[in-house]
DNA sequence: TCTGGGGTCCTAGGACCC
DNA sequence: TCTGGGGTCCTAGGACCC
């Protein structure tokens, strides 16, 4: 049986950790910018404030003032995550890390009772250590799980953050009270279109035909149909293995229509990516920047653009990496518009230590290698960006807005181990 | 005034090959 | 009038996830 972990509320949950008069209050995490609410506490949910809602709009829902913004820390919430993974890796077999604040794995024991009672335990333990509250579900599939850990959160007559869906005539009863919009893989189009045929519930859609799904729609949804009939078939990639693309991307804390300031921030993402890219013994084939306007915006010209730029070698190298993200900026950058947000995005990753050297290259490769070594030593043993390629010195422009940020207190910092810089917090 | 930042997988269709 | 068939690879775009 599968089993699934979920922290509750996990950004506002990782904020009380560090400020307890947060407890009981309505809270709100604010994304990038400030823009939209990527995280709610139960309080905030009782007042309607639905997720995604843009900042703006929280006064439709309540008086602002009485609902606490913060802006996201994300190095902090991922450091916390690190923190509650590496506790169920030593307690259960098969990790595997879907999301910062998710993680299946398989469930120890085969009699329900005692995995119940096993989980339970867990429960407690990672809240003792860690401070964050968290749901664990247990079934036969991991979207059964899934399910299960929902009832387990929302369910005020479950206590001890665990519940299983087993039994099949349980199973039955909980899939008919899941509205189909509710089921893990079944998005806003898929339910649409499912509602347009009568299919409301995931009871209805597990018992749909399977070669009438598998025809209406497409090989995954039918085996997200099967995961909800018991049988295991989601291959779920661990992020422990390599990821296959890396992207670093903002919108701006305003419109930028100075060609200079757009580059400044295209060099910074890509001087990240490499970097990310780095820490991940990986190379990339290719290197994509992309610009593009404000869509909010109706008075000034949209434009919106994007270039892919192969390498000749697979690279991490920041100076290579740079210099593509740069040529393919210089392919889409028009004057006369204004930019909201950009990108870089590199693919095609493979291991560091399977590149194929083009014979023209070889030298070039290893000295940029060393160098990268010896900046990415001294930056990790300062702890800060104390070494930059020049072109990373304009005045931020770019930057986003985050006026809700928690103090970056002492605690924090002795906390995470490391100097927490507000201006480069990579996820 | 103000609307995030990452990722993955699958499919359709075109290019190209024999 | 007649104008193959089957395969692979790549890419763009759409759908989903948190």
């Amino acid at each position: 049986m599968y089993g699934l972990i979920d922290c509750n509320n996990f950004f506002v949950s990782c904020e009380r950790v560090f400020n307890p008069s947060l407890n009981g209050r309505p809270v709100v995490v604010l994304s990038n910018n400030d823009g939209c609410v990527i995280a709610r506490s139960n309080e905030a949910k009782v007042l309607g404030i639905p997720m995604g809602c843009p900042a703006f709009q929280l006064k439709d829902y309540t008086d602002p003032s009485q609902v606490v913004q913060l802006s996201a820390r994300h190095i902090v919430y991922s450091d916390i995550s690190h923190r509650i993974m590496s506790i169920m890796g030593s307690e259960v077999e098969g990790l595997e890390v879907y999301s910062v604040d998710e993680a299946f794995f398989r469930t120890p024991y085969d009699d329900v009772e005692r995995n119940h009672a096993f989980l339970a335990r867990l429960v407690k333990k990672v809240h003792r250590y860690v401070g964050v509250p968290v749901s664990i579900g247990f079934a036969p599939s991991r979207s059964l799980a899934k399910i299960a850990s929902h009832i387990a959160k929302k369910d005020r007559r479950i206590t001890d953050g665990v519940y299983w869906l087993v039994r099949p005539e349980a199973i039955d009863i909980i899939l008919s009270r899941t509205p189909i919009a509710d089921v893990w893989g079944i998005g806003q189009r898929l339910a649409a279109s499912l509602l347009g045929r009568g299919i409301d519930t995931a009871y209805k859609f597990a018992h749909m035909p399977s070669g009438m799904v598998r025809a209406l729609y497409s090989v995954v949804v039918e085996r997200t149909q099967r995961e909800l009939r018991g049988e295991d078939c989601q291959q779920i990639n661990p992020v422990t293995i390599a990821h296959k693309s890396l992207m670093t991307s903002r919108t701006f804390g305003r419109v930028l229509t100075d060609r200079r300031q757009v580059q400044d921030a295209i060099v910074h993402f890509a001087q990240a990516t490499a970097r990310r890219l780095r820490d991940e013994h990986q190379v990339a084939a290719s290197v994509m920047t992309y610009v593009r306007g404000d869509h909010f915006r109706d008075d000034l010209p949209y434009y919106s653009n994007s270039c892919e730029m192969r390498l000749r070698t697979p690279s991490s190298s920041t100076m290579t990496l740079v210099h593509y993200a740069l040529v393919a900026f210089n392919s889409i950058f028009r004057e006369g518009f204004a930019y909201r947000k950009a990108g870089v995005m590199v693919s095609g990753l493979t291991p560091d230590n399977m590149v194929q050297l083009n014979v023209w290259d070889s030298e070039d490769h290893g000295k940029q290698r060393s160098l990268m070594q010896a900046i990415d030593g001294i930056n990790q043993r300062y702890n800060a960006n104390v070494v930059q390629l020049a072109p990373d010195v304009g005045d931020h422009s770019w930057s986003p807005n985050q006026s809700h940020l928690a103090p970056s207190s002492q605690t924090l910092r002795i906390y995470t181990g490391q100097i927490f810089d507000t201006d480069d917090a990579p996820i």
